[in-house]
DNA sequence: GCAAATTTGTTCGTATGTATT
DNA sequence: CAATACATACGAACAAATTTG
């Protein structure tokens, strides 16, 4: 048994998925008819499915089946490029739809206003003190009505108390971004910002929200935006599933692209 | 049953170890030890186990046990401001030993050279015709040791035939880069760049060299690189296992990091 | 709307194989 | 070689979700 029974039905079956015998979207054998086929306990076949799952390959749905996974049309965020508009990234759903296709049509949740403290992260990345309170804007953001990514962005307490920067505790979409109501009431300016980008598996929150499993694989964007004067002035924690998110990054001169370059 | 009982050891046990009472390098009690202790089958402790496994929080080695997994130090990669080197993503590892750690060692393979009818990918990306042939220099990328990328450009063909550069099937490190070469040989001067980032799963070769399980998560991140004429150059294809790599974009005016901002 | 049939989910028990100490 | 620990595989029973009649 050079390879255990398990891994060659589930990669037989990868195969037939592969080649598009099994189309997206198509039903598997049921458990039985594997069973009869291979001639394998049930246990067995589950494990081989198993190991579709854990892929992404396919997904069971208790009562149903197992199905091979719908592909989602990636949604391509570009990561640079945005500072003009001094939005969070995948903000400019406009520009973003252009990139990666033609007709999306983008819809944001009212933000979760809160003020609280802020966990080590932000602290360290908005340069605060750990006792001090940060107002957090939270928002969910879909696309052709599907869930794309969790945003929230962080601004010093500061800025309300002593900045007069009222309308950052208000539950409503600012039109023209929050930058831009900073520039106007404050005189701060978002010269630049960094972006680190990294990827975890999702917490209960994310996986009931993108419906996603367990062992899925998020990518999760700090974006740290920064005035004049070097400061940091607000970061903003973006997640994405990463089975529908992809990013550019463009440097120097770099002509508009032609196509879209999937296959 | 709220919740099924192997989700409710997992996440006992997922609470111990975040909590740091198991370590990092720890090892579990044995299946035989959970068995008692949670009154359950070795089956039902089995599958608790596989949760934590595939959350890449725990590795069970045959023979020996199951382990708290060593969180390696992330290698974080800044995807802007190589332009004047022309490199590929994590190519200028004195800058990228700065960003991270100090005290990083990076090593090269020499590169595998290879003339070869690209896939549809990189026929897309470097925009030529799916019949004529590029050359590909792969790279194996170390970092104290530990496997950290896999790395292959594509160059169309002619650069040698009718450029003349030779070189490029020379099948050593190029110390000043390809793309001072190529500037130096042929007048084709890299003006900018554009990365696209996805996560996939690693195919059986990546497993092997990156000692990553079959459901792990890699980035893959493609570079294709433009000369002063608006034409695409080279195409980098770079794998990192996500669970050691992170990235940095830098747009507009950024401060230098300060300091490590993780906890 | 309900009952039956179908399909996957959870849990147990048992046996044997393989890797490591 | 023996003991320990995980890996694979089988069989069985009942539960939960869904579809079908």
């Amino acid at each position: 048994m050079a390879q255990p029974m398990y891994h060659q039905i589930a990669d037989e079956l990868r195969g037939r998925i592969e080649a598009g015998e099994l189309a997206p979207g198509a039903q598997l054998p049921t458990e039985l008819e594997l069973r009869e086929k291979y001639e394998a306990s049930r246990n067995t076949i589950r494990d081989a499915i198993k190991r579709l799952t854990s892929l992404g390959l396919v997904e069971t749905r208790p009562g149903q089946g197992t199905f091979v996974v719908q592909r989602i049309d990636p949604f391509v965020t570009t990561l640079t490029g945005e500072l003009e508009a001094g939005r969070a990234p995948g903000e400019s759903a406009a520009y973003l739809t252009e990139v990666s296709d033609e007709h999306r049509t983008a819809k944001v949740s009212a933000p979760r206003v809160e003020v609280q403290v802020p966990s080590a992260e932000i602290v360290g990345r908005l340069r605060v003190e750990p006792t001090t309170q940060v107002v957090s804007r939270h928002q969910e953001r879909y696309l052709d009505g599907i869930p794309w990514s969790l945003q929230t962005s962080y601004y010093p307490m500061e800025f309300v108390t002593t900045g007069g920067a009222l309308d950052l505790l208000k539950a409503e979409d600012m039109k023209d971004g929050v930058v831009g109501y900073l520039e106007e009431k404050m005189g701060l300016e978002q010269v630049g910002y960094r972006d680190w980008v990294t990827a975890r598996t999702p917490d209960l929150n994310e996986q009931n929200f993108f419906k996603i499993q367990h062992d899925a694989t998020v990518f999760e964007v700090f974006r740290t935006g920064f005035d004049q004067h070097g400061t940091p002035m607000r970061v903003t924690v973006t997640v994405f599933p990463a089975d529908r998110n992809q990013f550019i990054i463009n440097v120097g001169k770099v002509p508009p692209p032609e196509y879209n370059v999937e296959a």
